[in-house]
DNA sequence: CCATTAATTTCAT
DNA sequence: ATGAAATTAATGG
């Protein structure tokens, strides 16, 4: 199943109707939980994590946005504060435009209208198996569902060559499983043979 | 080198 | 089996 990069409007476009550029530093936030939803914003540059810390601490990583990927977008057509902090993972490039005119270039261009709710589709469709993921206590499950996300992001098919670029904390606050789980699980399913461990980097 | 961050192992529950 | 703490490895100045 191919993923839709969700979601990606011309920046050109964007600039044309008012979209600034913005740099941020790593660890920076662009808006944090119960902030106003003001603008659209769109990586030029850099990785972005949505997450929120439960009542002991804890974070949970909701997703990891990078380059050509928006974030946010569906709280735009919404009035209410944001749920979730987004945070920038390294150095990064944004573009920001200004709610009000964001919905003026969808009236103007209702073809984008169309292609966001592809998007808000893709969207759903993720959260919906994620949730499915969670809710087994089987760690290989979890993980399983987490990696066959990230590699239908990547185009096609390739044995198991494709390359998770997260790191193993990550994957375990994405997945709301332990550091250590993390580790071990991975080594088992190496051993099942459905993916494989090369120096530290995960191939699947 | 030293400092920081990530990965892994140990150890107790 | 799981997680906190300790250890080891890597990464970046």
């Amino acid at each position: 199943m191919k993923i839709i990069s969700c979601m990606n409007i011309d920046e050109d476009l964007l600039y044309s109707f008012g979209g600034e550029n913005k740099v941020y530093k790593k660890s920076e936030p662009v808006f944090k939980e119960d902030d106003s939803v003001l603008y659209y914003f769109q990586i030029v540059q850099g990785k972005v994590k949505l997450n929120h810390y439960n009542e002991d601490g804890k974070e949970f990583i909701h997703n990891i946005l990078g380059r050509k990927q928006s974030f946010g977008d569906a709280f735009l057509f919404l009035n209410q504060y944001y749920p979730i902090n987004a945070i920038c993972l390294e150095p990064s490039e944004i573009i920001r435009l200004p709610k009000q005119k964001f919905i003026e270039m969808l009236k103007q261009n209702p073809d984008l209208s169309l292609d966001m709710n592809a998007c808000f589709s893709q969207e759903i469709y993720y959260k919906q198996k994620m949730i499915q993921n969670m809710a087994s206590q089987n760690p290989v499950q979890r993980l399983k569902g987490l990696l066959d996300y990230l590699k239908s992001y990547h185009s096609e098919d390739c044995g198991s060559c494709f390359h998770i670029k997260f790191t193993r904390q990550q994957i375990a606050n994405l997945t709301g499983l332990r550091v250590e789980t993390v580790i071990r699980t991975l080594k088992k399913m190496e051993k099942e043979g459905s993916l494989k461990l090369e120096n530290r980097k995960i191939l699947y």
